[in-house]
DNA sequence: TAACCTCACGCAATCGTTTGTGTGGAAGGC
DNA sequence: GCCTTCCACACAAACGATTGCGTGAGGTTA
C-alpha cells in the first residue's frame, strides 16, 4: 500500500533499468516507438511501475510549451443554471486528460487580472469563457486568435470559437406554447441586452410572438430573484390584461413567483408563467415551473471539446448544441380564462 | 495598447539592460537586494517594463518546487450552499497569489484520481478538501502531513488541518430558538452521519434539547430536495404531534416545505420550520425560511488562509470561525397552536 | 575482407528561472 | 606601493523532462 514517498523521476527509472534517460523517456512517452527492443521496453516499464514513476507536470509542460491545463472563466459561481454547465466541463476536460484553473469574472478589470495571470504567467493551454459580455472591450484580446478559446454559450464577434444552444428557438417555441393554449396578450421578462444568450431568445419569442399575432410586451431586467420580483409589478402595470409570462431566468422566475403571490393572483388559473433553465428545484416550489429545458449537461461537455480540439488540432469551428428546447410542463401555464 | 506578442523571457530583459540573467533575476524577485546599484536596478525595471516582462510560472515551478497553484476538491458544484464558500476561497487565493484548480468528487476513485493528478502530476502547492467523508479511506493520504492541506468544514482525524464553524452552537441554538417559542415535541431532519458538520448540529440539538426538556426525533436523510420531502412525511409518522421541525440543510428545507404544503398544513400556525444556511432564495419562497445563518462567505477565506500560512510557513493550526451563528428570522417559526 | 546499412541506443542542448560561488576592479589600510 | 576587503556583478549548475543527431556493434552484400 505504501507508495515511495516522493514519486521518482525519470532519471531514476532509466539508472533502475539500466538505459539512459532518453530512451526511458522515449518508452514512457511512446510506447509504440520501433526502435527501441521490446525486452528493453519491458524493463523500462517494469523500473517505471516498481518505482511509482510520474512525469513531472511542470518540467514536461516548460519543454513542450503546453501545460495540460485549461482556464475557466466564470461569471459566477451563485447563479445555479451555472453548476451542470461547470460539472459537465470540469468532468469532461478531466476525461480528456486537462486540470481546469478556475476564475471568477465580475467585472472588467478581473477578466483582465484573470487573463495575466492564467494565459500570460500559468500558460494554460486555453481558455473557456462563460462570462462574455457584449462588446466589453476586454474580450477584443482574443480576436487575433493566438489565445486557444471557447465562448460558452456567447457569441463573440470572433469565428470559429463559439458554442451556443437553439436560445432562439427556445424564444419562439416559448411563443407558440403560450399561444397554442389561447394566450393573446403576454409579457416577456428579458435580461441585460448585452447577454446574447438572453438577447436571442428575445429575438426568437418576438419575432414567433408577430408571427403568431401576439400582443406582446418586453422588459429588461437583471437575473436576479429581486430583479425579478420588481419587473412583475412594471410589466403589469405598463400592460395590465397581459395573461401570461415568459420569464428569460430561472432566478428572475422566483421573484415573479413571489410578486404574484404577494398580489394574490393564482397560477397558472390568473396568469400562466414560462420559465426558462429547468432547475431540480422548480418541482418543489409552490407552483411547480412549466420551464423551457436547455441542454445545459452537455453544453460543457461540448465547449471543452470545442476548446481542446482547437489546442490540440488547431481547428476551430463553431458549434452548435442541436438539442430542440423542450418544455417541462409542470402545471404553471394553462389556458387563459374565458 | 498593443503589448508584444510573447511576453518577454528574463534573458531578453538581461540582454536589453545589460546584464547578466542572473542578476537581472536578482532584482526582479527581491527589489530591495543591496548587492545591486540603484542605477543598475533601475535599468533592469525599465527593460523589464518595457519589454512587457512576465515570469513563466513553469519554469520558476520547475526550480523553487513550488506552483503557486492549489487545489479545490468539492462535494458537488449544485449545492448552492457551497457557492459562497467556493467565491470566497478562490477570490482570497487570487489575492494572495495562487491559482485554484478545480476537481470535484464523486466518490473516493474520483478523489483519488484528483489526488494524483493534482499532487503528484502538476505538483500543486497545497489542497483544499471540502468534500471530507468521515471514515473515507482516501484521506488518510494526508495524515502524514507530507502534503499542505485543510479541510473545510470538516474534522479531519489529523491535527491542525481543520477550519470549522459552530455547528454544535447552531444545533443548540435551534433548540432553544423553538423551546423558547413554546414547542415541546420538536423533530430534526439530520444529514448522513458520516457528514461531521451536519453530525456536530445533531450533537448540539440533541444535548440542548435534552437539557430544555423537549421530546425530540431525529432522522437522517440525503441532503436534497426530494430526501426532504419524504423524511417529512417519515418523521410524521413516527411523531405525529410534534409542532416544529429543525431541519439540516436548505435543500431538504424545499422538500419539506413542498410536503407540508402537499398535506394542506400551514406554516408556521400549523407546523414551525427552522432551516439551515440561509440563501437570498429563501425569502421568495411561499414560506419564506427562518434559517440559522453560518459565516460560509468567510469560511472560503479563512480556509485558504489556513492553507497558505500552512504551506509558506509551514506551521499548522485548527481554525474555528468564532461568528455567533445567528437566526435570520423570515416568519416561518412562532408558537405552538394553544 | 572491405564497405555499407540498420538497429538500438547514448549524448547534449533546450525550455526559463533561481542561486551558490567565482572574480575583476576600486577602495582602503599600513 | 602592496596586500586585503568589499562591491557589484558574471558564471554555471541545477529543476525534470523532450528530441535531433551522433555512434558503436552487428549483420549484410559484393
Amino acid at each position: 500500500m505504501s507508495a515511495p514517498r516522493r514519486p521518482a523521476r525519470l532519471h531514476e527509472v532509466a539508472r533502475e533499468a539500466g538505459v539512459h534517460v532518453s530512451t526511458a523517456s522515449r518508452v514512457i512517452n511512446d510506447a509504440h516507438d520501433a526502435s527501441v527492443r521490446p525486452e528493453t521496453r519491458e524493463r523500462i516499464l517494469a523500473a517505471a511501475r516498481k518505482l511509482n514513476y510520474r512525469p513531472n507536470a511542470m518540467a514536461r509542460g516548460l519543454r513542450l510549451r503546453a501545460t495540460g491545463a485549461i482556464g475557466f472563466l466564470v461569471p459566477s459561481l451563485r447563479n445555479p443554471v451555472n453548476s451542470p454547465v461547470a460539472r459537465s466541463a470540469v468532468a469532461r476536460a478531466w476525461e480528456r486528460g486537462f486540470v481546469v484553473l478556475l476564475a471568477e469574472d465580475y467585472g472588467d478589470e478581473a477578466a483582465q487580472a484573470a487573463y495575466e495571470r492564467l494565459v500570460v504567467q500559468h500558460r494554460i493551454d486555453g481558455l473557456l469563457i462563460q462570462s462574455a459580455r457584449m462588446g466589453a472591450p476586454f474580450f477584443d484580446h482574443f480576436d487575433d486568435g493566438h489565445v486557444p478559446c471557447v465562448f460558452v454559450d456567447r457569441a463573440h464577434t470572433t469565428a470559429g470559437r463559439n458554442v451556443t444552444m437553439r436560445d432562439e428557438d427556445a424564444g419562439r417555441l416559448a411563443a407558440e406554447h403560450l399561444a397554442a393554449l389561447g394566450h393573446r396578450g403576454v409579457g416577456h421578462i428579458a435580461g441585460p441586452a448585452d447577454l446574447d444568450t438572453i438577447e436571442r431568445r428575445r429575438r426568437g419569442f418576438i419575432a414567433r410572438a408577430g408571427e403568431l399575432g401576439l400582443e406582446i410586451t418586453v422588459l429588461e431586467a437583471p437575473l436576479d430573484e429581486r430583479a425579478g420580483y420588481e419587473a412583475y409589478a412594471a410589466i403589469v402595470a405598463r400592460a395590465p390584461s397581459l395573461t401570461a409570462l415568459y420569464v428569460a431566468n430561472f432566478n428572475q422566475s422566483i421573484g415573479v413567483l413571489a410578486a404574484i403571490r404577494a398580489g394574490g393572483r393564482r397560477i397558472p388559473s390568473d396568469i400562466s408563467i414560462l420559465s426558462h433553465d429547468d432547475d431540480p428545484l422548480a418541482e418543489f416550489l409552490d407552483a411547480p415551473l412549466t420551464a423551457i429545458e436547455m441542454p445545459l449537461g452537455r453544453l460543457g461537455a461540448v465547449a471543452v471539446d470545442a476548446l481542446i480540439d482547437q489546442i490540440e488540432g488547431g481547428r476551430a469551428e463553431d458549434r452548435l448544441l442541436r438539442d430542440e428546447p423542450r418544455i417541462v410542463d409542470r402545471g404553471s401555464t394553462a389556458a387563459p380564462r374565458a
